[in-house]
Formats: structure tokens, C-alpha cells, sequence
DNA sequence: GCAAAATTTAAACAAGTGTTTAATTTTTTT
DNA sequence: AAAAAAATTAAACACTTGTTTAAATTTTGC
């Protein structure tokens, strides 16, 4: 019969932790063993594989990933406002999360088997109509003309890789966590800016 | 004596070729000497080892990575000529090699030793003095206020993350190669307007 | 052409991999 | 408390890992 539901958990937990930060191919079943504190068969015995397990933890990740944009886009506001509520909503979440961009980047990337991915996890967006949305606000000159696809690809760059590149930029300029913490939450703003300017410009020509 | 130079250099190309697209962890060393048609001891014989060999295969990737900045940050031209070209140097190069941004980031993010890589890689730009003339610039008020980290992450995100993310963009959209091509020779142009615009703002109240 | 050096190979090494088996311990049910 | 079920473990499995050794081959210098 069911019996305490922590160990289940406390593998997950511990799965997700080392997944994040050492990758699939980075770490073995005994590096997850370790971390729960218990025998390697116990993975196998709650989840089959080291693959399933995997595959588990990423389908969270990636609800988690997609998670803002789903609330911001069901939400009842103007496309400017879903913009703005959408920047600051992913980056206080990424600031907590920073490793999931690339976790659910480099998972993507690797993906061994060509199994798309794109239904189960998209459709909820798609319901949102957002598209619909953004096609009405274009067609009524509120917005700029952009595919719907470079308007994602737009802010995801923006949102996403500026937590990718931590790692980077620290070593670039040579600064600690802390201060490049202090430039993410100047970035969120310029982004904000910039974004809002670039995609629903004020002064159109007449 | 030394022979022929190529089969140290068909080791070098096939290990490139594996690392950028697997990853370290991701492949063996047989899977390298498999692709050379050799012995695995071959690798170890030129390299000594696995991970002597992929530093050498990240550093290659490393300076051309950067090799666009330096060139652009090198020349005899205005910052927003720069801007501009800059942007237009590593979106065609990038859409040569689009797997290099994440194998940067991520053997970075991944890095076991705790060593940072700044000084030999990041020197050259250093030496360019594109920071000096950008604090030029915005003593001027020729551009807008903002710190040279805030900077390289702005171009940083829009340049480099539409390759990182091609796959999810991908299945996200349900588009193939050639459409996803044009959407980025779209983005190009974009994030052109987009950043000259913000980075150099021409109405500015008096 | 011959000896020395450099290159390439096959084979083995110990350690690590994911997974399975069977036994043991713990919990639940009666 | 006894029997059944579930959870946990230790040990072994077959296989892959990076590296090394020693032998074989090829190239070089004379």
C-alpha cells in the first residue's frame, strides 16, 4: 500500500538538483543516490530508468518555464500591459531560478530522440488566444508589424539569456553575484523600455 | 620529426565536430576516434587526454566567438556605425555556426574548475578601448546612460540567444529550418532598429 | 638500405555506468 | 501477533568509461 510519499519526493527533489546543475550526461544515478542519502536501486524502483526520471523532471521545468507567460496571457489587460506584466513576472521568477533557461535550453538542444515536444506543452498558450490578440492590435495600428514569432523571439532573448550567460558576464567583467544581481534588475527595466518603445511606438507618421 | 600535420588536425576537426554537438559528457572518446576512422589511443597520444583536448577545442570556439567584437571594436568608426555593424558581423557568422553560443555558454556555466578565463580571452577587447569610447559617447550625450554592463547584455541577449534557442523556437511554432532561417534574417534587422534606437535616442528633450 | 624515430594499433586496465536480482527490513492489514 | 505487502538494501550484472602498455607499422635521417 501507499506509505509516506517523502521518498518518492525526496528523490525527485534531489534529481531536480542534480539535473540542473550537472545535466543528464554530467552525473550518474549514484550522484542522485547520494544526494537523497539512499541505495541506487531506490530510483529505479520508483521510476524505472534514469531517462524517465529525467523526462519527469523536465516536463516540470518546463511547466515552470512556460508558467508566466500562460498566467500573464489569460490575464485580462491590454497587450502593453501583458508586455510590461510579462517582463517582471519572468525575471523575479528566473532571478530564483536562474539555471532553468539553460536547463530547458541545452534539454531541448540535446534532445536525443526527434520527439517534438510541441503540443502538450504549448497548446496552453495557444488557448490563451494571445495571438489573436496581438493580430487585432496590429491590424488596428496599436502595434508594430512583427511576426508573431519575431515578437517571441525578441523577448525571450531579452528574459532568457541574461540569466544563460551568468557565468559569463561575471567572468567578462570580472564582478560578483551581488552586483551582477543589481545589473539583472537594471536590465529588467531597460528591457521593459525598450521593448514597449520598440513594439508600440507612440509618434507614428501620419 | 614531425609528419604530416593532418592527422593531429582530423583529430582536432572531429573532436570539434562531436564536443559542439554532443557536449563533453555527452560523448566518448571513442566516439571521437570513430569519427577520425582511428584508434582511441591516437587522442591521447596528440592530446593526453580528453579534457585537454576539449580545452583546446573551447578555446578555439572561444576566439571565434569574440572574434567580431574585436574586429569591430578595432576600427576607425562611430559608436553607432559600430553598433550596427557589429550586430550585422555576428548574425552572419552565427548563422554559419549556430551551435556556437551554446557550447560557450554552457561549457562555461558547466565549468568543473573554479578557474576564471577572463584575462586571456578578454584582454584583446579590453585593448580595443571600446569601453573608453563609449564613456566618451555618453559624456557627450550621444547615447543613452547606461552601464557598459548593461550594454553587452542587451547586444549580448538579442545577438546570441536566437541560436541557442533554435529548436524550441522550432517546435514551438511548428516551423522548419529554412522558415526559422528567415525569421532570424528578420530579427537581425530588428534588433538593428530596436537598439540604435534606445542606445542612441534622437529626440531628447532640451 | 638500415637503424632510429615517430606514428598507429590492438589489447588490457581499473574504475564507473545503468539496471536487475534476491534478500532484508519496515510497514500495513487482518 | 501473524501474514502480506511495500520499501529498502547490498551485491552482482554486463557494458562503457578514459587511459596506458607494449607491440606493430610507417616514416625519417643517414
Amino acid at each position: 500500500m501507499k506509505r509516506d510519499l517523502s521518498t518518492e519526493e525526496k528523490i525527485k527533489a534531489a534529481a531536480k538538483k542534480v539535473f540542473m546543475t550537472k545535466g543528464f550526461d554530467g552525473c550518474s544515478v549514484r550522484d542522485i543516490a547520494k544526494e537523497v542519502g539512499s541505495n541506487v536501486a531506490l530510483l529505479n524502483y520508483y521510476f524505472r530508468s534514469k531517462e524517465k526520471l529525467f523526462e519527469l523532471i523536465f516536463e516540470g521545468a518546463m511547466s515552470d518555464f512556460l508558467q508566466a507567460m500562460i498566467e500573464v496571457f489569460s490575464s485580462d489587460l491590454s497587450l502593453k500591459e501583458k508586455t510590461s506584466l510579462l517582463i517582471e513576472k519572468e525575471f523575479d521568477f528566473f532571478m530564483e531560478h536562474p539555471e532553468l533557461p539553460m536547463f530547458i535550453l541545452q534539454a531541448i538542444q540535446q534532445n536525443k530522440n526527434e520527439v517534438p515536444l510541441a503540443p502538450p506543452f504549448f497548446e496552453p498558450i495557444a488557448k490563451t488566444r494571445i495571438f489573436q490578440q496581438i493580430e487585432a492590435a496590429q491590424a488596428k495600428g496599436e502595434m508594430r508589424q512583427i511576426s508573431l514569432r519575431n515578437i517571441t523571439i525578441l523577448l525571450m532573448s531579452n528574459v532568457h539569456y541574461p540569466f544563460m550567460s551568468k557565468k559569463l558576464t561575471q567572468q567578462f567583467h570580472g564582478i560578483d553575484e551581488a552586483t551582477l544581481q543589481q545589473d539583472l534588475l537594471a536590465h529588467k527595466a531597460y528591457v521593459k523600455e525598450m521593448l514597449i518603445n520598440y513594439l508600440f511606438p507612440q509618434n507614428q507618421p501620419a
